[in-house]
DNA sequence: GTTCTAGAAC
DNA sequence: GTTCTAGAAC
């Protein structure tokens, strides 16, 4: 059998034959073992033609081969990869080998299968259909009857689409093996290396037959792009290392894989199976240093705005440093300064020799922590930011030096991991490869920290307190350090597995921590509704920015001591009952507001507060104006609470509302407003909408925030008042049903399949208000107003 | 209430 | 492929 039937071999492990005793062992055991073929190609590449011939063929040696189509997989039409899923488990439980048969271009759409392969002890390796765009493209669009129902000017489009987003396969993925197909040549060659794989026959890892692609993909380019065909040959396939990357050079390569690239010394590093395994490890670490993946490049934290003595910051530094470097090896830490004469280079230069931390594995570096590729020569794929704890830019130093050089994108994601940091904290975000820093010095993540600070003109003044400054900046560093440790292992995936143990246990996965991150960014979320931050900070954010991404639970003195009784039941209160309804801990922000209204004082979403009820602006309002008047009555949650008692206050808020929205009809008369409650609100405390009819507003999203406005579920203010004069309560009878209603105009009540076609109808529907509205008053407008303000 | 996400619809 | 929705999380 040609074992190599993929032609020129680019894999990084050799063929078995020459990996000596322990190999020979290993392929002996996966002997007989079932394959998963994950076929990646675009529509038109031959996906289901390779795997009918491989399954469907009759030169199959024996190996029972299934072929999981997505395209037929749902009773003969296209079904979801979940199915392909469930169909590819079944078939492999069975003994079966398995052929995927869908496009698995992502890396995203191949790693669960790649997962199932592993769950299940089975090779999963890769076949890529690798054919010109353009052969794939003439395919799709000219084929006839496709199952997927792919074919003509749509297919491509897809194909077109589909290929600028593709990711190569990498062994890194978990593929035990990579074989990429270039022409109908190499398609055969594959058909028949598979086709005749007996029950007990393996075929040998690596990558096969990826070299030529280069060329072929620069024509596809072209063909689809017409224009911008910078660095185009280089993200088609060959891999670059960082090292290779050129400074000023435009980048294009995909994220993930400068990452693989990045990682590549250590993916070797797990294929290292032969005897001379240590020594290679070795060299391996020192290439890994030389492309700057496992190097952090940070600053003097506190020592420099936050005035943090020197003396006791360097001391602290190397001992950090030294007790890290012993847990994590394959790590290389930088300390960065600007001027060469800095003290605090100095003095840790001093302390770590007399310390004989390994020199190589940490030194100090004079220059631009934003420019170390370009201007130093140093490659770091991770830099530190000495940030504020609002984590924005600005501020000069090394927080202004970074933003700057990153670009807006570096505060985009950052908004998605953290909205604030404590003393002692660390945030790592992944840098967008957008990002001019990424682009240009190969910076894949910045990590945010926050030291303590003694400069009395700053938050967190520590007033010369030492004891505590130090324990905090001992955390703040051990907590960058970890962070830093986390993105290294995360892109290592499995190795090192044998002292993983040790390691894992010393910083909290990375995964643990984005789910830390993301609870924080609801609370904050909360907070950041109604924009009710009080001067100081208030209780709930605290808690959030304590818990910001404090590695495996540092015993931060924030968070379990110095924390009032009264935070810790304010955050215990998730969810309260009252009268029979549970109110989720975000549907309680109307409450504390109107509760205490004088903690959010300074509030600019305020516009009048009265012993009885509270004007807020709608921090998401669904038009062009949409206050609030919030009841300040306790246990007056909803309409459904309103009793006859409650008139007077009713007609306050009424009142009230009307009051506003002359103020908004004297700044735009051609506004026209309705007031209103909604029968069964999603927030507790009774409110009353005042809402302008343009209803223009981005954050009208969905079908509910339309129903909610334009049908039943919203009573009027005018004939809630008359009914409960009237019987003493309001009906909130209108069910929830309301809100599922197909989407028709407020105005001349046509049907619209969808909210962006609603609203541009909306936009320009000029017909008049529904006349049950127009005749119970319930719209103010300029022409109306004299008469309902009197 | 919003945000996030999967998957249906196009 | 993109757009949009619905459901679940908080």
């Amino acid at each position: 059998m040609d074992l190599d039937a993929g032609g020129s071999t680019s894999a990084p492990a050799p063929p078995s034959e020459s990996l000596g005793a322990s190999a020979e062992t290993k392929e002996e055991e996966r002997g007989g073992k079932q394959v998963m073929v994950v076929l990646v190609g675009p529509p038109g590449s031959g996906k289901s033609t390779f795997a009918e011939a491989v399954a469907g063929g009759s030169a199959t040696a024996g190996r029972h081969w299934v072929r999981v189509c997505q395209d037929t997989i749902g009773n003969g039409k296209a079904g979801t990869k979940v199915q392909c899923l469930k169909a590819a488990s079944d078939a492999l439980k069975e003994g079966k080998s398995v052929l995927i048969d869908r496009c698995n271009l992502e890396r995203e759409q191949r790693a669960d299968f790649v997962k199932l392969g592993a769950t299940l002890h089975v090779d999963v390796h890769a076949v890529t259909l690798d054919l010109p765009a353009k052969v794939c493209i003439s395919r799709a669009v000219s084929r006839k009857g496709h199952e997927g129902n792919l074919q003509g000017g749509k297919a491509a489009l897809v194909v077109n689409r589909m290929l600028q987003k593709k990711d190569a396969p990498l062994l890194t993925e978990g593929f035990s093996r990579i074989m990429s197909c270039n022409d109908d040549g190499d398609i055969n060659k594959a058909v028949d290396l598979y086709s005749t794989l007996g029950p007990s026959d393996s075929l040998p890892s690596g990558v096969f037959g990826q070299k030529s692609k280069g060329p072929v993909q620069v024509g596809i380019m072209k063909f689809l792009k017409k224009a911008d065909s910078t660095g185009v040959e280089e993200s088609s396939g060959h891999k670059l290392t960082l090292g290779e990357r050129k400074p000023g050079q435009q980048n294009t390569l995909p994220k993930q894989e400068n990452v693989e690239a990045m990682f590549s010394c250590t993916m070797e590093v797990e294929k290292g199976l032969n005897d001379k395994k240590k020594n290679e490890e070795h060299a391996k670490q020192t290439d890994c240093y030389d492309d700057g993946s496992c190097t952090l490049a940070f600053p003097s934290i506190s020592t420099a705005d936050f005035q943090f003595d020197l003396d006791r910051a360097s001391d602290i530094i190397v001992d950090t440093v030294a007790n890290f470097l012993q847990k994590h090896d394959s790590i290389r830490l930088v300390l960065v300064d600007l001027s060469k004469k800095s003290r605090i280079l100095s003095l840790v230069k001093e302390k770590a020799a007399k310390k004989s931390i390994d020199s190589r594995r940490f030194f100090t570096f004079v220059g631009d922590i934003t420019q170390l590729h370009t201007k130093g020569g140093l490659q770091c794929s991770v830099i530190a930011n000495a940030a504020n704890w609002r984590l924005k830019p600005g501020g000069g130093g090394v927080n202004a030096a970074v933003y700057n050089a990153a670009g807006d994108s570096l505060q985009h994601a950052t908004k998605k991991c953290a909205d604030a940091l404590r003393p002692g904290t660390s945030v790592a975000v992944p840098l967008p490869s957008i990002s001019p820093l990424h682009q240009r010095e190969g910076v894949t993540h910045v990590i945010h920290v926050l030291g303590p600070n003694m400069n009395p003109m700053r938050p967190d003044y520590l007033n010369n307190d030492y004891t505590r400054g130090s324990k905090l900046l001992h955390e703040a560093y051990s907590s960058l350090f970890e962070n830093f440790a986390s993105i290294v292992r995360s892109h290592m995936g499995k190795v090192n597995n044998e002292s993983g143990t040790e390691k894992s246990a010393s910083g909290g996965t990375s995964l643990k921590d984005t789910k830390i991150k993301r609870e924080d960014n609801h609370v904050s979320e909360r907070m950041k509704k109604y924009k009710l931050l009080p001067p100081i900070m208030t209780v709930n954010q605290q808690h959030a920015c304590t818990k910001a991404n404090t590695p495996n639970g540092l015993d931060n003195a924030m968070t379990s001591s110095a924390v009032p009784n009264q935070t810790k039941q304010g955050n215990n209160k998730k969810s309260s009952v009252v009268a029979g309804k549970t109110w989720g801990s975000w549907a309680q922000a109307l409450y504390e507001l109107a509760m205490n209204p004088e903690k959010y004082k300074n509030s600019d979403s305020i516009l009048e507060t009265s012993d009885e009820f509270v004007v807020l602006k709608d921090l998401y309002p669904k038009a062009k104006r949409h206050v609030l008047v919030i009841s300040r009555m306790d246990g007056l949650d909803s309409l459904a609470d309103v009793k006859k008692e409650h008139l007077p206050l009713l007609r306050s808020m009424h009142s009230a509302g009307v009051k506003w929205a002359q103020k908004f009809l004297e700044e735009d008369a051609d506004l026209v407003f309705r007031l209103g409650y909604h029968s069964v609100p999603s927030m507790r405390q009774l409110h009353l909408h005042v809402i302008s009819q343009d209803f223009n507003s981005a954050s009208l999203k969905n079908k509910k925030h339309w129903n909610s406005f334009t049908t039943s579920f919203f009573r009027d203010s005018v004939d809630v008042i008359e009914e409960i004069e009237q019987h003493g309560s309001a009906t909130t009878s209108s069910d929830e049903k309301v809100l599922a209603m197909e989407l028709r105009c407020h105005r001349c009540r046509s049907a619209h399949p969808n909210i962006p076609k609603l609203k541009s109808h909306i936009a320009n529907c000029k017909s008049p208000f529904p006349s049950h509205l127009l005749q119970k008053n319930s719209l103010l407008s300029s022409s109306t107003m004299h008469m309902d303000s009197t």
